[in-house]
RNA sequence: GGGCUCGUGGUCUAGUGGUUAUGACGUCGCCCUUACAAGGCGAAGAUCGCCGGUUCAAUUCCGGCCGGGCCCA
């Protein structure tokens, strides 16, 4: 027997894909455009479990869309910018960006990056994703970088960019700033010093613990937690810095925990993160303690010019010397320190740019709330980002692969030039200012060497898709966009940034709809991470079950959270893809041409199942809308497995009319089309061998969503009656050991509801294999009532809080007198008080016996099986 | 520490203010039945994380706690 080949099929139909253009974005279509912000993949190697689930699910998107007669775009692009590829780069070959010219730097970066695109574009297609390389693009290419700085040069002309003092970390060793992805952390014991300080205007002092005493030059305030009933009445007043004798402010602030140290904090400008975080809370003047060797400044005194650790030494002498230091306990802490030279890092300040931001918090919140969120949740999590921001975007990095920020300064007066639109691309190192001399002062103009923060880049992606800049028309067409897919962890950055330049540049949204996909986690549902070793690589997965049961699994992730990955789910999508294969092979055994639009004669089977479909198809169609591929899935499995393929092609077996032509061939070809931007190699395969004879599409990916067919509610009553009788039939032979296809001499189903089965005589006969058949309203039957159960969900409205009492006093009821008294009308129920209850709030557990004859007998809800063998 | 989020049979997961809580995997039993044994039929298996509150009724709503995830420039 054929079974499903996953690894010869799909690279025939990727092959096909491919070189028919059939994922190919029309610019001069008609059709109503559906454009996808997809997420240009990072060239750091090869791809991981989670960027192969990521990109199928918003590929889901674009494949559904299609097929709904949409003119898709959905770009192949690539990330190939940014400080990893840089610290891979300076490791492969053990340099630093110091030792070469900045241009080779950037060429080596470029080679390494650009290294991995054939392959991870390989990667790709195997997986089945349908971008569509006529509209690449790379982040490092001009063309890209050019309309970053495009849109900078816009911003800065709008007086929106201004230069001034950060921190960033800082090794005065190397000389270079790091980003955080190059700060390592190591253990380490310092010591806590307990320093007076006095209280102004008076003779006491407080304690209080540091482990910075160097940075008291640049102490600009002393917090306290505002519960601390001891320090509350120093909040406003002023202490004295030792020292320096400078007078600061006891503020109160609820982050200070007043259990470390004396429960005072020194905040200084700038020992660590905290410090910047109040820093800019309470706009405190950032002075420089210490420059980029890391020594000390003139701010100092008598300090200046001694590297940190040796001040630090110096201080603590004079301190001691001076009674100021009371004690010294041993300090705990975690020492940040260089990734390459492992020396303890500085936070410390140097000029950088910055994009206003903070003025346009309002209208960020006012479009986030415009865009539509998949799942909703997740724009709670960009709006208390957004809430909680204190200071503008840095847009600078002292790097080197990145976006150039095209501006010149006069070395003498400091004055910016920025670049004129013409000119760009351009890196201001290597080409030449707009105007010769400062034209303030007329001094030397020199290029900035600093770089865009990547954000800057990625955050423009949405102009750049859209031909900002480059076709008004298609902007004008293209802009906003329809969907932009990312994962939860960059919110903050990607989301957020993207809608803060489509304000600024635009004043609109950058897209219509976010969707948002949790992460892949290991097996045991801890996060995946090279440094543990638990990194999964798809590939395996996919040589081994195909690629369309890797999107299988893909699709059952639900959004917005993450999930542990799961090979037996993958495992099922391979039996999945083999069901539809196999169930492929037998139902195109009944037709060899295209049925008419419209059929005489269904039986009630058929009325059942195609109602049954239409009701998938409605519902799968929902689901794909809302992005919710897991219920999309779900919806289209449990039809096509356990009602079309158990039930309905069970009872088709032995028929061979137009109706059953009819049904199978809508509902099998209908069914591939629901299932095939989720799974499309098996669902082309059967496209092609079977209904492409018939259907005019070159590929089932540019055919037409399937609709509803007919929706019969009566049918569908009938049919899960039907399902059910024959599905006891075949458990009640399974039982007698009997093999399913064996004889039934006679068969008579009894009960009030088996009427409604007269349509479905043939289907149950047939399937069931009985000789005879009789239908019958009542036969000789005794009924007895077994049990009674209350209807909570009427009692509890009606009666409140005697519902409990009520309930049990009917459980200790008889339930044949139950039975009788409803029998009569009403039932007397003595609960304490005495109730008298209708009907309605009462449930009977029946069975019906009929005595006499030798038959066995299977009860189906109201339906009585009688068999006689 | 803060924000958001997740915690449901052995495993993963759906879902809901109200009968018997969904499905898959795994386990067990039976069956080669004119597609599929990578299949079919059936069975066992859940105090819905813990504590408290609201309610006639909570797995669902609220609060706290415990444990996991992401983010905090």
């Amino acid at each position: 027997m054929p079974q499903y080949d996953s690894a010869s099929i799909e690279g025939r139909w990727q092959k096909m894909w491919k070189d028919e253009r059939v994922y190919h974005f029309d610019p001069q279509s008609e059709k109503p455009v559906f454009s996808i912000d997809n997420p240009p993949r990072y060239t750091s190697g090869s791809l991981h479990l989670g960027h192969a689930t990521g990109y199928s699910i918003s590929d889901f998107a674009a494949r559904y869309k299609r097929m709904r007669g949409h003119n898709v775009f959905f770009p192949l692009c690539f990330d190939v910018n940014g400080t990893p590829i840089e610290v891979k780069v300076e490791k492969k070959y053990n340099i630093t960006k110091l030792d070469l010219p900045r241009k080779e730097y950037r060429k080596l970066c470029s080679d390494y990056a650009n290294g991995f695109i054939a392959e991870m574009t390989r990667d790709f297609e195997k997986l089945g994703e349908s971008m569509d390389p006529s509209i690449y693009y790379q982040t490092d290419a001009p063309y890209y970088r050019k309309i970053t700085q495009l849109s900078f040069v816009e911003l800065f002309k709008r007086n929106l960019v201004y230069k001034a003092n950060f921190p960033v970390n800082w090794c005065p060793r190397c000389m270079t700033a790091l980003a955080d992805a190059e700060v390592e952390y190591r253990d380490n014991v310092n010591k806590l010093n307990f320093i007076k300080f006095g209280v102004a205007g008076t003779d006491e002092y407080v304690l209080i613990a540091t482990t910075r005493p160097e940075l008291l030059c640049t102490c600009q305030v002393v917090a306290v937690h505002p519960d601390d009933a001891d320090k509350r009445h120093l909040v406003g007043k002023e202490l004295v810095t030792p020292l320096y004798g400078k007078k600061v402010k006891v503020i109160a602030d609820e982050k200070v925990d007043p259990a470390y140290g004396t429960g005072f904090v020194m905040i200084c400008t700038i020992g660590d993160k905290d410090d910047l975080e109040w820093v800019m809370k309470y706009h405190l003047p950032m002075e420089k303690g210490i420059d980029e060797t890391g020594k000390m400044t003139e701010l100092s005194g008598k300090y200046r010019g001694m590297p940190v650790a040796e001040a630090r030494e110096a201080a603590i002498a004079d301190l001691k010397e001076s009674g100021l230091l009371v004690k010294q306990i041993d300090n705990p802490q975690q020492v940040s320190i260089c990734w390459r030279c492992k020396t303890p890092i500085e936070y410390l300040q140097v000029p950088q740019w910055f994009l206003k931001t903070l003025e346009f918090k309002k209208e960020v919140l006012k479009r986030a709330d415009e865009i539509q969120w998949h799942p909703e949740f997740m724009k709670v999590r960009l709006i208390d980002w957004v809430e909680s921001l204190e200071w503008d975007w840095v847009l600078s990095r002292q790097r080197i692969f990145a976006t150039p920020i095209p501006v010149w300064e006069c070395a003498d007066c400091g004055h910016a030039v920025c670049a004129e639109k013409e000119q760009l691309y351009c890196d201001p190192v290597e080409d030449r200012p707009p105007v010769d001399k400062c034209p303030k002062c007329g001094g030397e103009l020199v290029g900035c060497t600093d770089v865009f923060d990547t954000w800057m880049d990625s955050s423009g992606s949405a102009l750049y898709n859209t031909y900002w800049h480059r076709d008004d028309e298609m902007f004008g067409k293209l802009f906003p966009m329809s969907l932009r897919p990312q994962s939860h962890d960059i919110i903050r950055t990607w989301a957020f940034y993207s809608i803060l330049r489509s304000e600024q540049i635009a004043e609109s949204i950058p897209w219509k709809e976010v969707m948002i996909n949790g992460f892949i986690m290991a097996p045991d549902g801890t996060p995946m991470h090279s440094s543990v070793g638990n990194v999964i690589d798809p590939v395996p997965i996919l040589e081994k079950y195909g690629a369309d049961a890797l999107r299988y699994y893909a699709a059952t992730c639900s959004l917005g959270i993450d999930h542990a990955f799961r090979e037996p789910d993958v495992v099922r999508g391979r039996k999945l893809c083999n069901k539809i294969f196999n169930l492929g092979q037998f139902v195109t055994r009944f037709f060899d041409s295209k049925p008419e639009k419209e059929c005489d004669g269904l039986r009630v089977s058929d009325r059942w199942i195609l109602s049954r479909y239409s009701e998938t198809v409605s519902e799968a169609t929902e689901s794909f809308e809302q992005y919710q591929f897991d219920k999309a899935i779900k919806a289209i499995e449990g039809f096509i497995w356990h009602e079309f393929a158990d039930h309905y092609v069970e009872m088709a077996k032995g028929r061979n009319d137009e109706a059953v032509k009819f049904t199978l061939y809508n509902i099998f070809y209908g069914s591939l089309k629901l299932m095939a931007p989720i799974m499309p190699h098996v669902t082309e395969e059967l496209y092609q061998t079977v209904f492409r004879q018939f259907e005019g599409d070159a590929s089932i990916h540019l055919a037409q969503w399937p609709e509803p067919i007919l929706s019969d509610k009566e049918a569908e009553r009938t049919g899960e009656v039907l399902k059910d009788v024959v599905a006891a039939i075949r458990a009640w032979k399974s039982n007698k050991k009997m093999p399913l296809n064996a004889q039934i001499a006679f068969l008579e189903l009894i009960g009030p509801e088996s009427s409604i089965l007269e349509s479905a005589r043939d289907d149950i006969s047939e399937t069931a294999k009985a000789s005879e058949i009789k239908i019958a309203e009542s036969a000789e039957l005794i009924e007895e009532v077994v049990g009674v159960k209350p209807v909570h969900s009427k009692l509890g409205p009606t009666f409140k809080a005697a519902a409990k009492a009520i309930v049990a006093a009917i459980s200790a009821m008889e339930p044949s007198e139950v039975a009788k008294q409803i029998a009569d009308g009403s039932v007397k129920v003595d609960a304490g008080e005495v109730y008298e209850l209708g009907p309605e709030y009462f449930e009977l557990d029946k069975r019906l016996t009929l005595g006499g004859k030798a038959v066995e007998t299977i009860q189906v809800g109201g339906i009585l099986i009688v068999i006689e063998l």
